[in-house]
Parts: C-alpha cells; structure tokens; sequence
DNA sequence: TTAAATCTTACTAAAACAGTAGGAATTAAA
DNA sequence: TTTAATTCCTACTGTTTTAGTAAGATTTAA
C-alpha cells in the first residue's frame, strides 16, 4: 500500500488550506512555516492537487492557493490519490508472473488484500476535508 | 504505513501452512514452490514467525514447520506484526521536532491518522487464518 | 521596478525493499 | 555411518522509492 508523507503533507496542507480559505490565498511559504513542509516540497505536492482540480491558483505577489471546490465535497481519498499514485495493496493480479495463477492455493489470500483496499478506500472516502477543520472529530463511524 | 511483501508472503505462507498442516511438517521448500516465494527470503520471515510463537520448526531431514496454534486462534494482525515492524501510520507523535506541538492548526490532522491506524488494525484484527482456507470467504463485517 | 509568489525541471542522499549468498547445525533415512 | 534434506544464522547487495534540494523562469501586486 502506498500512504507516505507526501500524502500526510497533503492532507496538512489542504486542511490549513481550508482553515484560512476565506481570507484569499493562502501562500506556500505561510503553510510552509505553519506546518513545518519545506517549501520546494509543498510546490511540488500543489501542482498535483491543481491539476485534480482541488486548489486554484493565483500567480505573482499576494498570489497562492484557494480551494477550488469547498471543503464539503472535499474526499480525504480525492487528495491522496491526487499525490500518491495508488492506494492499492499489492495483490496478485498485479503480477502476472508470479503467485495467482487458477490453482486454488495459489490465490487463498486474493480476496483478503482486495478487501483490505476496499476497507481503506471507504475510510478515505467517508471523511471530508471539512471534517478535518471541526474539533474533536471522530472518523470512525 | 508498513504493509510489504514481506507481511503478504508471511499471510500467503501461513495460509499454506493451515492448509496443509494435518500432514505433518511443511518443508519451506514445498511453500516456496506453491506459492513462488524464494525459499531464503521465507527462511528469514519463518524465523520472525516462530519467535511469535506463532509456528514451530522441525529440524533436520523430513522437517519442517508446523502451526504452534490453531488456525481459528491465529488474527491475522498477529502474522503481519511478526514479519512487519509496524503497521502503523506515520503521525505527529512520533516526530517531535517537526510537525505536532501545541499549536491547534498544527494538530488538525492529528486524529486522522490516529483512526485509520484504529480502521486498518481492526480490519486484520477480525480476520482470522481460519477464514482464508475456506472459500468464498467475506472479511468485511 | 521590485519583491513575492507560482511554475518547471533536474538532480540527489539516504533509506527501504526484496531479495541473494554461503555456510553451519540438525536429523531421518539409506 | 553416510547422505540428503532441512532449519538456522549472518552478511551482503542491486534497485527503487522517498523525501527532499537546487536553480532558475514566469507572473503580478504594490
């Protein structure tokens, strides 16, 4: 399965995105300081989130970053699939060379990862971004 | 998050193992066949599982390993904890130079991780060994 | 004009991953 | 008693990924 920092940070990032959303762009450099991401790191993670169309930009002085759709309608899974390439475990249908082939022992653990990724994808996809910016939240149902 | 091949194949080989346990000692060269896992790299993952208590080896010639365990009374977290140092995600806690202090803005993603590490261990706690050799198996609740 | 900001591309050190290699110790069977 | 099959043990290693850094180009408000 794949969930790194760069994922981590884009969740930060885009929750302090949403908390000062109002007040205009938000800055790279102001992120940067107040979640502690380097800020050559955060301009990388940004253009994956604008070309999924989560954040809009605003060039030049005074410019950053604005969400592009609100915080609502905002999927924790949306922003890391937009930087990590896949929230997938492994599973033999990836290798086609090695271990699921039609002998029945080969795949007794088939449906387990499939279920897992679902199990982890419906997480992401319960939780808002909105949800983040609330206090005391409880993500489990 | 931690959850490699190395975690897979110790849940694909002890599934093996379940399946094949009435007959005795299972060579890791039989699994290794079945299940095209190289028989070094499952070498060094059965030595992690039987210091788990989780297995245990007969040495020499028609050795082999057996479950130390029934299938039924065997999670699957205990089979990942075992070969995988941790499945746990990364959060705050854990780096206490950057990222997590008492600031609020920078704890808002704080509780996120906390329960999708609670999701995830919960998914591979309610699973069983015993529920990977029967077919058509639901882990979902 | 300047400074603040995004945008773009290339590079890189360190760690993790997924093994390989080589041999020692043990034991059932020939 | 020898042999072959097996676990046990330790060290090494190529490749990929991670987590950035670096250097500059472009845009725009003030």
């Amino acid at each position: 399965m794949k969930l790194t920092t760069k994922g981590r940070y884009a969740v930060m990032a885009m929750a302090d995105l949403a908390l000062f959303n109002d007040r205009g762009p938000t800055s790279l450099s102001d992120i940067s300081l107040r979640q502690n991401i380097s800020l050559a790191y955060l301009e990388q993670i940004f253009i994956k989130l604008k070309n999924r169309n989560l954040v809009k930009s605003v060039r030049g002085a005074k410019g950053g970053y604005v969400l592009e759709i609100s915080p609502e309608d905002i999927k924790i899974s949306n922003i890391i699939a937009a930087v990590d390439e896949e929230v997938k475990t492994l599973n033999c249908k990836k290798e086609s060379k090695k271990g699921c082939n039609n002998k029945s022992y080969k795949c007794i653990t088939h449906n387990l990862w499939d279920q897992l990724d679902q199990h982890i994808n419906s997480f992401f996809e319960k939780v808002k971004l909105q949800d983040l910016v609330k206090k005391n939240q409880t993500f489990n149902k």
